[in-house]
DNA sequence: CGTGCCAGGTGCCAT
DNA sequence: ATGGCACTTGGCACG
């Protein structure tokens, strides 16, 4: 583990190349100028930064305000240090980026082991899950299915209602807008159109819609229930064969 | 400017709260757990990370690996310690995050100051100017106007043909797909209605188009149009507004 | 503020 | 690899 505050030229880069090729985590405070090309191609001026470089070759650039980066470049990336350049190469896809040093104001470099991962609940896949378990939460609904496959796109919860309809339920954990009513409006076209029926009903699950995507809802014969996601761990077969580690 | 190893807990408390007060920018390798309850609940257990605290308040914590943050909290978010739990809380949304500290490996803090901001070129509203500014690139097109206002969303390009029909284009700077053409379809309904015309027609223009997404535009009528999107600054004029700062 | 939508989106999982 | 899509998406621009 090293931490240097201003480190000369020579030393920087002795440390620098040491942490790389070590695998440890760098963090630098510096001044620098960053430039990109790729996807987009942009340029930042002159200002101090957080460089953050991990084992496994992700850069990621963070200006002292603001959740996201404001330069990064990939996963696997190649990284060099040509002079005070540092320069960032990724393959796939093909992308550049320099990052001009002016100061290092701080170098610091640590062998950090970290082997847990996150156990989250709250997803939409959680709600899924739920409504399959509990098809009562949308009234007249026999849940037929999760996760069917369309070939355009995915089907959140399949069924049918106490009249033998076929049931399409399009889950959103946030408020649902029209992009939502839209996806559901496509399930319900393909199944249609794919198993020749004339009925096939659908259904929003969220939490809320705006007033926009209840109006084309509306206008297309499908309906909203107010679902909240489940905010805990579900007791669901393939979740506890992922999460099994963490629950033992 | 602080840069300690291994510091006390007391040493820590202070450093601590001295750079959060003074609003500069933590980074610190720590061995911690991490606790969050909010649009999701969720859970990660013991291992060693990086947290950076932000002196708007943003709080990011990132993992060895990985290009996304593991957990964070939005900007201006009020942060407390108590003993070794580093407490934050976000009113809007509301969220909670714990982050208890097992050991600090190395804290670190410095004031950054960073005036600059990103500019960039490759955007999908360059796409728009640059057709805007040369129609041609989509064949019989007359440009009419760019953002035209939909309750239903924002068309990117608005004009006619050499037929005098109204005729809307999308552009997305990546490969099209089906939320594109349903995007599309959306504005051409909605364009139909308002303005009572039999014919609109709609043109998606982007550098690709996924397979699906070609049928579904061909079922509906619309064209696709290969266009790339500029990589370089435009001369156009609220641009120029925007970036005069750094061109002058 | 809500609504809509782009993003160098990223990441996950499917065929 | 391509495709469809969720995300504690974040961020902006406009009503």
């Amino acid at each position: 583990m090293r931490s240097v505050i201003r480190p000369e030229p020579a030393t920087f880069r002795t440390l620098f190349l040491r942490a790389l090729k070590k695998g440890h985590s760098i963090s630098m405070h510096c001044t620098c100028r960053v430039e990109y090309k790729g996807r987009a191609v942009s340029t930042l001026e002159t200002g101090d930064r957080l460089v953050i470089i991990k084992p496994d070759k992700t850069v990621i650039i963070h200006q002292p305000a603001g959740r996201n980066p404001v330069n990064w470049m990939p996963v696997h990336s190649h990284i060099t240090l040509d002079e005070n350049i540092i320069r960032v190469e990724s393959v796939n896809p093909r992308e550049f980026m320099t990052i001009h040093l002016e100061k290092v104001l701080v170098f610091l470099s640590s062998p950090l082991t970290d082997g847990a991962s996150l156990v989250q609940a709250g997803s939409e896949a959680d709600m899924a899950n739920m409504i399959y378990q509990n098809p009562h939460v949308l009234g007249e609904f026999v849940p037929a299915s999760r996760e069917e496959q369309t070939a355009y796109g995915f089907i959140d919860v399949f069924g049918r209602d106490y009249n033998n309809n076929l049931v399409i339920v399009e889950c959103k954990r946030y408020k649902a807008g029209l992009d939502a009513v839209q996806q559901l409006r496509r399930y319900v076209e393909k199944i249609k159109k794919d198993k020749g029926k004339e009925v096939v009903n659908g259904i929003i699950a969220a939490p809320a819609i705006t007033e926009n995507a209840k109006k084309m809802l509306e206008d297309w014969g499908f309906n909203f229930i107010k679902v909240e996601p489940p905010m805990y761990l579900l007791p669901d077969r393939e979740k506890q064969k992922n999460l099994g580690e963490f629950f033992s």
